[in-house]
DNA sequence: AAATATTTTTAGATAAATCTAAAATTTTAA
DNA sequence: TTAAAATTTTAGATTTATCTAAAAATATTT
């Protein structure tokens, strides 16, 4: 069963959405897809009829987990693609997002799995989120937010949340990459901004609202 | 300006029906797309409305430059996608096309010129066929359809009409490939099949059919 | 040149994905 | 606990790309 793009995008929303919050609302679908609520509701009969997720009128709905089958499979091609096109094509981070919303969506096994292999079957993208494989198995990695990352314990920054290339700068001027080893020094109540070390060198201070964008890989070894 | 898919598919396909052709008409454009002639009219309205082709009612059309450009740009995409495919990826010669149907709709010129780059600015995709360059110029070649191809000289052969499994492995029966030397010996009136000399080696019959689908480039040095 | 055949266009429908505005339902809060 | 607010759904349009059937224009043939 081929699926349309619009129908793509409903699914691999929703199953972000419900990876949080277990069950997904109307709105919050609607906000994330920039529609109105009217739309979603509509896709919703849809989707049910197709049956790939469990709703009833008024009260919510969660993918099954046949669409959750579904949405890890578009997961994995906008994940290969994004890393096609940084580690191949050469692209730079935050190029990618937009390109890969199309390129998600292109229908061929084949060419996935040629795609995969001729990556050499990577885990992860660029951004640091873990690729599912064929079957739609996601290899676990105990990411955690920075803000919920505890005082003095290193960790390497392995995600980011946005791709906005203001982000991006700002990252790239406090000299923070994937792979940058981190510590939390401090939190600030006040503004919630956090003090960190990086690289065990540099200290720098970094706003509530980056800080929610930056996600954070536990290290066993100790700095 | 973006096209849709569909206008995109309108677009290549009167483009390579006005090269033999000079105008076009309703019918050849339907029955190329497997779609009702009344289907065509409507589109050509609104091809029409975008300034891209000259048409009047039931007098035929045909793109303008602007239509030309951007067929060329369509026809650019599509094969260095099969290029991509077919070098990178390691599909055959005959699995490319469907997929490189959807690809040829990825709108994005960085992407583009970054696969053009990887791929080393090819001039030629896997089935000989020329690439148009950024700026919408051919290269030229001098192929010419085996059907019309003068005896007695060396040719190679550079392209196939057609990407039917079934030709290809007529193809191969016959130990003919893109590359293969060829000399043709004999036409035959009555049925219009033709002998000709393959790699100066191997003499074969080719059919009438199987020939207006083989395009033969002249060779500039004697065998 | 008139009758017939073919081609092309128009008219009117349909399906997908969206919208706005209004109605129905649920949640919140006075 | 009922009134107000928020959320969700329905109803009715709109756009794009398609269809079939019928009408209009052109081409062919006797």
């Amino acid at each position: 069963m081929p699926f349309t793009a619009a129908e793509e995008n409903y699914i691999k929303t929703i199953f972000q959405l419900q990876l949080n919050e277990g069950m997904v609302s109307t709105n919050s679908v609607a906000t994330a897809l920039e529609t109105s609520a009217a739309s979603v509701t509509d896709m919703l009969k849809k989707l049910k009829l197709k049956k790939l997720l469990v709703y009833e009128k008024y009260k919510g709905f969660k993918l099954n987990n046949e669409g959750k089958k579904t949405a890890l499979g578009i997961i994995r091609k906008h994940r290969l693609w994004e890393t096609f096109l940084v580690n191949t094509l050469h692209f730079k981070w935050d190029e990618v997002h937009e390109v890969a919303e199309q390129l998600e969506h292109i229908q061929s096994n084949q060419l996935i799995d040629h795609l995969a292999n001729f990556l050499g079957n990577p885990q992860f993208d660029p951004h640091g989120d873990p690729i599912p494989d064929s079957a739609g198995k996601m290899p676990v990695l105990s990411q955690i937010n920075l803000t919920k990352f505890p005082l003095h314990v290193l960790g390497e920054i392995c995600s980011v949340g946005s791709q906005s290339s203001d982000m991006l700068s700002l990252l790239s001027h406090k000299h923070i990459e994937i792979g940058s080893k981190i510590t939390v020094v401090q939190y600030f109540a006040f503004d919630e901004s956090i003090d960190v070390k990086i690289n065990n060198k540099l200290l720098v201070n970094i706003s509530a609202k980056l800080a929610q964008h930056l996600y954070v890989k536990k290290l066993n070894y100790a700095s």
